[in-house]
DNA sequence: TTCAATATATCCGTAACAGATACATCCATC
DNA sequence: GATGGATGTATCTGTTACGGATATATTGAA
């Protein structure tokens, strides 16, 4: 076990909604800040300054990696750097996932919140 | 309606897990250190600057207040202080709870999580 | 051709975090 | 009665993340 998902808990909200982001397939940064903006349905909008810096921050932790891969030259941005998951990645996500989950949780168990909607 | 409860979000990190260790009841100060840890399985750990800095913070914006009730004089320490939630304490803990339920959904749409536990 | 949106990147002030330190009390044990 | 660990509050301070401002350039629509 070479390294262990859960030392990198609890991730600030910058990392983990990076990390949220990439974790359906890659995407370039500019892609992430909006993805990030509309998955929240805008209540996080991540400026460039946090982006940047994390993304910089991930990279050297080995959390996301650059890709090469190009989608269809049609679409393409020549600007764009395009970032993805690395395995270590794809688990320390899943584990705060998980933690988040946790705590939604405890905020049921003190009745902040209705019973999850099994929708 | 005077002050918006979203305004305050996000939370951060210590200032969620100590308003949600106050959310059933009130407590004093290390009495919310231990909640949080318990409550968290001992991922999170609140230490003594964290702690009385964010109480600080928190009693500025009036999210919690000091309360002078004391429970019974036998299981006492003079030295503790309580606090408890303010009503608006309350609604933002609540808005961030939902806010953090909303996050988990999104991981589950990316297939991070199993489905929630109908328990 | 003009302008907003796209796209990446750095700089830097502010604020939160978190460990170290301090000090006092409570309580169980020897 | 002494000792020591847990309880309890509080401050100080170094490190770090955050986040807005700024810079620069390209794309694409009007």
């Amino acid at each position: 076990m070479p390294v262990d998902p859960e030392s990198f808990l609890p991730l600030t909200p910058a990392v983990f909604h990076l990390l949220l982001a990439l974790a359906d397939g890659e995407r370039h940064g500019y892609g992430i800040m909006q993805e990030v903006a509309s998955s929240t349905d805008g209540q996080i909008k991540m400026g460039p300054g946090t982006l940047y810096g994390t993304i910089k921050r991930l990279l050297e932790a080995q959390l996301i990696e650059e890709s090469d891969a190009r989608p269809d030259p049609a679409l393409d941005d020549e600007r764009r750097r395009y970032y993805r998951l690395t395995g270590l990645g794809e688990k320390v996500v899943r584990a705060e996932a998980e933690r988040y989950a946790g705590v939604v949780a405890v905020a049921q168990g003190k009745r902040l919140l209705g019973k999850p909607n099994p929708a």
